[in-house]
DNA sequence: AGCACGCCGACT
DNA sequence: GTCGGCGTGCTC
């Protein structure tokens, strides 16, 4: 018997199959890891088919079999097809999305992960007296852990490092290796009861399982319980002996959340986030493919799960940018899962409050059915929405961050003990450094990006490679010391915060206090604790927690997302100002929302003012419509970078010329194709140069195939060429 | 991606 | 004479 074999080395000229002569005394089945020679050396590599012969006429043979288990099933073999069809993705790369990263690279041992009780020879009280009163988290662990120990894994997602490690150094707590049965923890808010959902929660799982569409677009406002829908759909599933996926954006997959799946489901939920490690990843992985696990809750690699039997894909906030990979391997998960859901006879239900403008086009055309939950749960309705014109501020002689009505608004809220958010948008308030004398800026040697400067360590950083410098203390240029730096956009605000009201308390999240993986979640669970009246943010504090006590939220320049070359960026500023918003008021003690702007009548702050979703929607749709943009055109990119400026240059010269005559030969189908520098000249030392296509979508298939085509015959030395479809950023 | 094969310069 | 530079081509 002959294995077709796919050998594991990213590169393109590899990605072939290669035969592979099966010795009797060897299992190999399809799906199977296998260990073959290959030239000179030997490689792991995946069985994908199981054939009597071959054309090849001298074969090697397989080495030996990998594992003692089958890791790539038949329905991911037929995804790997569609995701080379569709996406132009390497098999090896489709492969390794499927399985964890332990499992390649030899050894696989089985991890015992790490369980952590409280010291048994001591009382709770004993324990929590051994504290110094200012441990406050720590106590919130020890008080975690009083009814039962957890996997530390767990315990990583819900506080700091360094206060469970403190603990175990003093011997408070005790870390054990071996696995421990696992209590599922307590169930949130009830069981569910199909009783206790609302008329329109009802309705919404009504739809999604009585439509003979595959995908449900699920509309519902901000708090009209669309979590409750996904539980019971999930359950109801569940029953019906099949498995579910349930994907939400990173950021969102939070302690809480976690909890409610752990809460309602048990043992059955494996969960697959940042936070956990190779082990513990792959720990997870096996389960579900041994199918121990019948759920899984995740980020965007998830939709891969080695689930059977899939009944119901779940996409939370369906129209959040990580949804979609923008390096390589790049795929869209929506795709991914409706793959996935056709192969099983499954629903995908896509949920939002702020569909993207691309689904719910999709639903108005009947290829999605549709379900909408209009009404909040809590019957508070939405904040209201101010807008404030930021021009007659200036005009009032008002120069600084916050309009009259702004601070007015905080000043009350500080006054009634309530907490405030306060957002700001993060382009536009990178802090560059500059000489005063002769105008020097400070630039990345690597990139043609100007530095920002980092207060915390006092260096400067490049955003796009990531590269740090020394502060300057004379200008490069002419030696003068009289360098002037700026601060960052919320460092400003935190002062002008702390100039009106000296007393209050101000917690600040942005790129530079999260530079740790637990200080996003520490800043967010002191803010929750109170230790804080305000919180400044970038887009970081627009997801995620509730804060029951935030009854204000400001919006400092809205505008910065709108002006902006990307056709999104209307979408996006709505998404953004609809979810900002959504963070106030969520008790009953109501909300309100200061939006400042320089365009005050812009159709997207009229709309999402109003909550109007459908307003925009038809707004927005018809602008597209009209000025040829996706969805109803398709942008193709195709970006060539290399350290060699002449030789990108070549490169690029070439391609265009072929491209080019195919659009003219297709011209009915092109609406524009040009070949330029790309914005940013210049990342990490290479030089990059793109062609940007933009074409009608009734051949997309076919050009895309052609661009695909091009790419694939033109290989140049030292030149890296790649092909972007409507690509989130074109810099 | 590696690695061997191969064909030209400056060294014990 | 040979050691080694890295350009080119192949891997079932």
């Amino acid at each position: 018997m002959i294995a077709r074999v796919i050998v594991d080395i990213s590169n393109s000229e590899i990605d072939k199959i290669f035969d592979y002569e099966i010795p009797s005394n060897l299992n190999v089945c399809k799906g199977s890891r296998v260990l073959v020679p290959f030239g000179t050396k030997r490689i792991e590599g995946y069985c994908i088919d199981i054939v009597d012969k071959s054309d090849v006429p001298t074969l090697k043979s397989v080495e030996g079999v990998l594992d003692e288990f089958v890791c790539i099933s038949e329905e991911m073999l037929e995804l790997m097809e569609y995701m080379k069809r569709k996406f132009y993705i390497r098999y090896v790369d489709s492969l390794r999305l499927f399985i964890p990263s332990k499992l390649r690279g030899g050894r696989i041992k089985e991890l015992t992960r790490i369980f952590v009780t409280l010291n048994p020879m001591f009382t709770f009280e004993e324990l929590a007296d051994a504290l110094p009163k200012r441990a406050k988290s720590q106590l919130a662990v020890l008080e975690r852990l009083k009814n039962g120990g957890e996997f530390l894994s767990v315990l990583n997602t819900e506080y700091s490092v360094s206060a469970i490690n403190s603990l175990v150094s003093k011997g408070l707590l005790i870390k054990t290796s071996e696995q421990v049965e696992r209590k599922p923890m307590q169930s949130v808010k009830g069981v569910l009861d199909e009783n206790s959902l609302r008329p329109a929660q009802k309705k919404a799982l009504e739809t999604i399982f009585s439509t003979d569409k595959d995908t449900v677009l699920l509309h519902g406002v901000t708090g009209s319980g669309k979590t409750l829908v996904y539980m019971s759909a999930i359950k109801k599933v569940l029953d019906e002996g099949k498995n579910a996926i349930m994907l939400v954006p990173e950021i969102s997959l939070t302690p809480q959340m976690l909890k409610n799946f752990r809460g309602m489901f048990g043992d059955k939920v494996a969960m697959l986030h940042s936070g956990l490690s190779d082990g513990e990843r792959f720990d997870e992985w096996k389960r579900l493919l041994k199918g121990q696990a019948n759920i899984v809750v995740g980020a965007r690699s998830a939709i891969f799960a080695p689930l059977k039997n899939l009944g119901l894909i779940i996409i939370d906030e369906e129209h959040d940018a990580s949804y979609i990979s923008e390096s390589n391997p790049r795929y869209r998960t929506v795709d991914i899962a409706r793959f996935r859901a056709k192969y099983n006879n499954a629903k995908v239900v896509l949920g939002s409050a702020t569909p993207s403008i691309d689904s719910y086009l999709l639903a108005k055309q009947g290829e999605y059915a549709l379900a909408v939950m209009e009404e909040r749960i809590s019957d508070k309705g939405m904040p209201k929405i101010e807008i404030v014109n930021m021009s007659n501020e200036l005009i009032m002689g008002n120069d600084g961050m916050f309009s009259a009505k702004l601070e007015e608004e905080l000043r009350n809220t500080l006054k009634k003990g309530e907490q405030a958010m306060i957002f700001l948008n993060r382009r536009g308030h990178s802090s560059f450094v500059m000489c005063r004398k002769c105008g020097y800026i400070a630039k990345c040697t690597d990139c043609d990006v100007s530095l920002t400067y980092h207060s915390v360590d006092n260096m400067l950083k490049c955003h796009y490679c990531g590269k740090r410098y020394k502060m300057l203390t004379n200008c490069p240029d002419c030696g003068s010391t009289n360098i002037r730096y700026g601060k960052l956009g919320t460092q400003r605000v935190v002062e002008e915060i702390h100039r009106l009201f000296p007393d209050v308390k101000v917690l600040r999240m942005d790129n530079e206090t999260t530079t740790t993986k637990t200080a996003y979640l520490d800043i967010l669970g002191a803010f929750a604790a109170k230790e804080a009246q305000v919180l400044v943010g970038t887009q970081m504090i627009a997801k995620g927690h509730d804060f029951p006590d935030v009854t204000l939220v400001g919006i400092l320049d809205a505008d910065m997302s709108l002006y902006h070359q990307d056709y999104r960026s209307n979408e996006r500023t709505f998404q953004l100002v609809t979810q900002v918003a959504g963070r106030a008021g969520r008790s009953d003690k109501g909300g309100k929302v200061i939006l400042q702007t320089y365009a005050p009548n812009h159709y997207v702050y009229r709309f999402a003012a109003k909550y109007d979703y459908k307003g925009f929607f038809e707004k927005e749709n018809n602008v597209r419509q009209t000025t040829n943009f996706p969805p109803y055109t398709t942008i193709i990119r195709v970006l060539m970078t290399s350290e060699d400026e002449d030789k990108v240059i070549e490169a690029a010269k070439k391609i265009y010329r072929e491209l080019l005559s195919y659009a003219q030969a297709n011209a009915d189908d092109f609406l524009y194709i040009q070949a330029m520098k790309s914005p940013m000249g210049r990342i990490q030392n290479k030089y990059r140069y793109q062609i940007i296509a933009r074409i009608r979508r009734r051949r997309e298939d076919e050009i895309i195939a052609k661009f695909y085509g091009v790419i694939d015959a033109n290989k140049f030395r030292q030149v890296s060429v790649f092909a972007e479809i409507n690509p989130q950023n074109m810099a």
